[in-house]
DNA sequence: TGTACATCAGTGAACGCGCGTTCACTGATGTAC
DNA sequence: TGTACATCAGTGAACGCGCGTTCACTGATGTAC
């Protein structure tokens, strides 16, 4: 058993993103401080090593969380730079995308969630919900502040709503409708 | 105490009408059947009488929750029939409803955490998810289903984002900014 | 470079607590005569 | 209508369990000489 200081900090690494994934996938309830450890080879009393409490991890987590999810979004844009809107959208309302909660968008997974939680971890979001919507914006073009306030919006609500959805082919319907409407109505402008 | 069958009904109802209230407030999880029992001055043994599990409650709970925010929606719209499409957005992204979460939208509140849950929940928001974009489709006028389908994402998402922000104003900007865009983009057409 | 010691990452038993669920019991309700 | 009895809504003690957190301990790491 080494347990360097650098070996520390790998393992306080492992932890948060283990709880970033699992809270993505299953709320921010969903982690217990045992069996978060467990899952990561280590014991529960070694916990109070790396944070003061629970509640420290879970704002960890949900930074990890939302850091991860924008770098996914912004990694896939790569190839082609600037990333169009239309790009995006498609990503982002797509039947892949709404499969994989771990991986996916952590302001969708999360917003209700967060929305009753306390001001700290509102804080969080609420400046990740600011960018996203800035970047989104930008996209857009000039003055199209507002276009990216209702595109995000539409977004996470069509995202949460597929993931409601037992019947796949009203699930992929929804995705779709909204998909092509926000590109129809606010993509083409970005061409000019 | 007396425990007539018509009182056992009356309990039946408080609990769940208690419960509804309650997930809308914080949360599928956050209900407890021995703090639940005891908002309506009931012992937690007495639960099993009424319910095979609390996952049974869960379920009908959240029946209710739909239900309740469903018709909450309706008797609004009594004093002038039918409902205007831009009347409903004024009163869905509004302050107060973005405020009273236990009163609000169940749909909003709870579309993340039945989107994790299993099937039984997930088909009875499905339905009501449904009825709601047929229900604004109906006020867009013919062949308007898209534009229901659009307008129910936009307005879920935003009021989801709209409980993240720490800051007011931020957050009554968005809920404006959505509000303003979807009677512009949608709601002058049912006009004509 | 080699030894002696302090530090500290991680272990695992123990804590009090609230959870969902069960069950023997109580006593008013409702029914059969 | 009045009595005797069965039903059953609600009570509260008890169950096993997992939770977050604490703490005495272990032994490798890192440091001072």
């Amino acid at each position: 058993m080494g347990h360097s200081q650098a070996e520390k900090a790998l393992s306080r690494e492992r932890i948060i993103s283990q709880a970033a994934k699992q809270i993505r996938e299953s709320g921010l309830d969903s982690v217990s401080v045992g069996s978060l450890m467990k899952s990561v080879n280590l014991t529960h009393g070694g916990f109070y090593g790396h944070f003061e409490s629970r509640a420290e991890l879970i704002v960890e987590a949900l930074k990890r969380a939302l850091d991860d999810s924008q770098a996914t979004s912004k990694a896939a844009a790569a190839p082609a730079r600037p990333q169009t809107f239309a790009a995006m959208v498609r990503r982002y309302l797509s039947g892949p995308h709404r499969d994989s909660r771990g991986g996916g968008c952590a302001i969708a997974s999360l917003a209700a969630d967060v929305g009753r939680a306390d001001e700290l971890p509102r804080c969080v979001m609420e400046e990740h919900i600011n960018s996203f919507m800035t970047r989104i914006s930008g996209m857009l073009g000039e003055g199209a502040e507002d276009e990216g306030i209702v595109a995000v919006s539409a977004m996470i609500g069509a995202l949460a709503i597929s993931r409601v959805m037992t019947d796949t082919k009203r699930s992929d319907q929804i995705l779709r409708t909204v998909r092509d409407y926000l590109i129809d109505a606010m993509g083409e402008e970005e061409k000019k």
